[in-house]
DNA sequence: ATCAAAAACGAATTATCGCTCGTATTCTGT
DNA sequence: ACAGAATACGAGCGATAATTCGTTTTTGAT
């Protein structure tokens, strides 16, 4: 019987001790990502950082990247949950209103800690665990897609997949430009424009003429 | 006086052997990366794969970073030599032309080694001087609003600033997630009804209604 | 043929970092 | 108050790199 190696820390912390040191960790991974980018984040930085010892930390995560993904989902949790929050309700709505507000809460989740965003995108190399940790997340795609089927009749586009493809890249795409790379050089009220032209390029594409 | 540390190796080779060594050096660089992955590719392993001695690496390279600099850029003028080729010419052709044409070059330069690409774009960590090695570059963008300026009236956009950044922007990010994530999702005819489906999304944002 | 500059070599040094493990402290239930 | 379980500690081991430098080989000019 091959046993399973036992050096697979068990993050069941039970104590509430050991509650506060796991989410020191990742609070203290997340600082350094963000204020030194990733290259600093040893473990023993971390630790460091967190005022806890590194046999602490390996007692609740095999390794810097098990780290670096608790923050990378910690983060994507805040911002879908941003998102839910965002778009409820809106199979009701009308084309250009809806996309319109998917695009302005696209923006806000994007607004969400921008610099751990950045960091996220930039510079975590996305190898191991953090593979599958897409750039647009399935999530998304499926309520987009959900508000398309529900107004098929008022589009002109035939494969929905598609559709729903170019949509969702464009916008996660401009909105993340905009405020990744252009918030300097986009003062709000320019951001406002791009909202609405951002809106009009997805409404038009979509409409029936 | 301070001098400069004489640690700066120039690579002010000379000879043609030097510059043969050099080339071994980036092509070994970028196979390494494409095959193992970037975490693979130390300096020792660099110098094996391109059948040179870890010292004649530093006489050329001041270290790892310099080398994968140098793989991105030869990758991004290898790129923006087939953009060059692809949109020549394109001035004078009218609207849906252009634009159809400007996106299936788009998708034809993401092909120019996509296993590269997508080493470049997704496991590289843009530290140091790769920060600098945007997602999509100025010349692109220049070009773009260029023929934007010169069609603006048969556009009806009034900021040209922004709707360049809005399409270069989309069509880049469609171009790059088709090939490079959905390339085994989406079969060639798939591939090319995106590239219309992109091309009518730019167009009738930018047409004159 | 001779020599100095250029290029190449690679073992050895140095640096970094992930991770372990034996020990000390704190908590929880009785 | 006590014992055992949970948590925390952190110096130090081992592995993997990065980088140097004294030496050798090649080249080009004279």
């Amino acid at each position: 019987m091959a046993r399973k190696p036992l050096t697979e820390p068990r993050k069941t912390a039970s104590q509430e001790r050991s509650r506060a040191t796991v989410d020191a960790l990742i609070d203290a991974t997340a600082r350094i990502l963000v204020k030194e980018g990733f290259d600093k984040a040893s473990t023993n930085r971390i630790a460091e950082v967190a005022g806890v010892s590194v046999g602490s930390l390996y007692q609740y995560f095999p390794g810097k990247e098990a780290l670096v993904a608790a923050v990378v989902e910690r983060h994507q949790q805040e911002i879908m949950q941003t998102f839910r929050e965002g778009v409820a309700g809106i199979l009701a709505q009308p084309l250009e209103k809806a996309i319109r507000q998917i695009v302005a809460v696209a923006v806000k989740a994007h607004r969400v800690d921008p610099k751990l965003h950045h960091v996220v995108a930039e510079q975590i190399p996305r190898v191991g665990k953090l593979e599958k940790l897409a750039t647009f997340n399935g999530e998304n795609y499926t309520l987009f897609r959900t508000y398309l089927e529900s107004h098929r009749h008022e589009l002109r586009v035939d494969d929905l997949e598609l559709a729903t493809f170019v949509c969702v890249t464009s916008i996660e795409a401009l909105t993340h430009n905009a405020v990744l790379h252009y918030s300097k050089a986009f003062p709000d009220e320019t951001m406002e424009a791009l909202v609405d032209e951002s809106a009009r390029l997805v409404t038009g594409y979509l409409k029936a003429s």
